[in-house]
RNA sequence: UGAGGCGUGGUGCAGCUUGGUAGCACGCUUGGUUCGGGACCAAGAGGUCAUGGGUUCAAAUCCCAUCGCUUCAACCA
């Protein structure tokens, strides 16, 4: 330490916000551009995105839904055609007025999602019921344009998977949005490290024209609430309003059931947000685009040093782990701070002392911790280590998320979860929109989340006095 | 939309009050010495000071306008 530091960010704890931008721009994962609201996503933040790509895909190809590419404009009489979508979208539309230098005769919105591209198409490929299910997914952009904006949480652009998809009945349809639901809770469990309160969200909450939204809602270090990814119920409005008809099994005109869900690179944010230290962003290690790095110490004493480092890498790489070896002439301070500010879940130092033992150090990015491993069985000590530390992380974000779940009994004692940042607070509650809009005024906070584990414990809503109908959980909300 | 902060080599800043044609640190390049927690020496490269207009013999500096970024509050993944 000598003050020549060739970066800094502010500690997590003084500051979240100045923190997390830090964090975004010095461990590189994006940059801003020219445009208010749109950034630059650099390569070592563009991978944790791939890694979530990877993820999705295969889970998504296992329940039959193909990849397709729609259009990035729609007309405005499309997007017109389902009034209470287009009532919710309008307001933060995008709208392309020129085409060179001639004025459209009718005006294209950027997509801020494409439900009406799917049903304009949708409408052309559906006949008969033999055509159903119907599943699609398209990894694109969207555009919604943000008035205040922060990178990953809330830009103008954003990188989501949207999927859609037809089916016969509303059974089918609404357990299909809720498989899709629990493959993003199964991904912050096994990928994310992250937990997630799941549910369904309040009438007031829901996806603009859905008969039922479902979320993932995470809770990050300033106890606000984040919603990271939705699955909606859309029932026959859609096809209603997009004419999308087929013959069914009698014969009979019939409209199918619609779903959409999507999860965005606002994951992103909530994994930088979770796990992030003052040391700068920390990765769990199934989603760490690099999983290790090698640092070879005073690689010039002895040849066997590098050649070691070498062998080491290649052994770790047979066994599908992500290794990288960093021999640049920077020196071993420079790289160990370098490679924590980038959150890399493993660091293996190996130099003359160690090649004297036989053996490397392995130090642990998520808690410090220093071992010393053999040179005679690296691979099963390291896949070791990167289960225990994503272990480590799941359960550490776990109980943060359970200390931070506070049953209230009053208007007072929610308002006190709320206002005093203790996290969730879970109320028996009438779903009244009267009382929602008054603690909203109150203490800025909305219901986020009508969870499935319900364990009601008590039959009135404390607040309205009226029977109580479900476990609500209110916070304020990114 | 409301309130603040800021725009000067790649990055962070100083210079502006009191106008005289740009400086520091880090980074970058080359060479050498180093290397177990952010190394050192030497030599280099790199800026029409956000934009437009005005005042002036002269503007990074003073005046007007515009644009952008960012932080905090209200809405959406």
């Amino acid at each position: 330490m000598n003050g020549k530091k060739v970066t800094s960010i502010t500690s997590k704890h003084d500051n979240l916000t100045q923190w997390y931008t830090d964090v975004c721009l010095k461990a590189e994962l994006m940059d801003y551009a020219q445009a208010k609201g749109f950034i630059v996503y650099r390569p070592d933040g563009y991978a944790l995105w791939e890694e979530i790509q990877n993820y999705l895909n295969k889970k998504f190809k296992g329940y039959g839904v193909r990849n397709v590419y729609l259009p990035s404009l729609i007309p405005m009489s499309l997007l017109n055609k389902e009034k209470e979508h287009v009532k919710g979208f309008a307001p933060e539309c995008a709208v392309v007025t020129k085409g060179g230098n001639k004025t459209l005769a009718e005006e294209m919105v950027v997509r801020p999602t494409s439900e009406t591209l799917f049903c304009d198409h949708f409408k052309d490929i559906l006949h008969s019921y033999n055509d159903l299910p119907i599943k699609y997914n398209q990894w694109c952009s969207v555009v919604r344009w943000e008035k205040t904006t922060r990178p990953f949480l809330r830009g103008a652009e954003f990188l989501w998977q949207e999927g859609h998809t037809l089916h016969e009945s509303e059974v089918e349809a609404r357990e299909f949005a809720l498989t899709i639901l629990r493959t993003y809770n199964e991904m912050g469990r096994d990928l994310l490290a992250i937990p997630f309160v799941c549910g369904r969200k309040p009438a007031s909450e829901r996806f603009a024209g859905a008969k039922d939204t479902y979320t993932i809602e995470a809770l990050m270090p300033d106890c606000q609430a984040l919603q990271c990814g939705t699955t909606h119920y859309l029932g026959t409005s859609f096809s209603e309003a997009y004419n999308i008809r087929y013959s069914n099994k009698e014969n009979k005109i019939a409209y199918p059931h619609y779903t959409s869900w999507g999860v965005s690179t606002r994951l992103l944010g909530a994994l930088i947000m979770v796990h992030g230290d003052d040391e700068g962003l920390v990765l769990p290690p199934y989603i760490a685009p690099i999983q290790v790095t090698i640092i070879p110490i005073r690689p010039d004493a002895d040849k066997a040093i590098l050649d070691n480092c070498k062998k080491l890498k290649s052994q770790l790489e047979e066994h599908g782990i992500r290794v990288t070896l960093d021999n640049s002439n920077k020196t071993p301070g420079w790289k160990f701070a370098q490679y924590e500010m980038k959150g890399i879940p493993l660091r293996i130092e190996l130099g003359p002392k160690d090649l004297e033992k036989k053996q490397f150090m392995l130090t642990r990015r998520f808690d410090g911790a220093k071992i010393a491993i053999s040179l005679d069985a690296p691979v099963d000590a390291v896949i070791d280590q990167l289960q225990e530390i994503h272990k480590g992380m799941y359960n550490k974000a776990l109980q943060f998320l359970n200390e931070h779940i506070h049953e209230v009994h009053s208007f007072d004692e929610l308002g006190e979860v709320i206002t005093k940042s203790q996290g969730f607070a879970k109320i028996m509650s009438s779903n009244d929109p009267e009382e929602e809009q008054k603690i909203k005024e109150a203490f800025n906070a909305t219901p986020r989340v009508i969870p499935f584990d319900q364990s009601p414990f008590s039959d009135t809503d404390p607040i309205t006095g009226k029977k109580a109908e479900d476990v609500v959980f209110y916070a304020r909300a990114y």
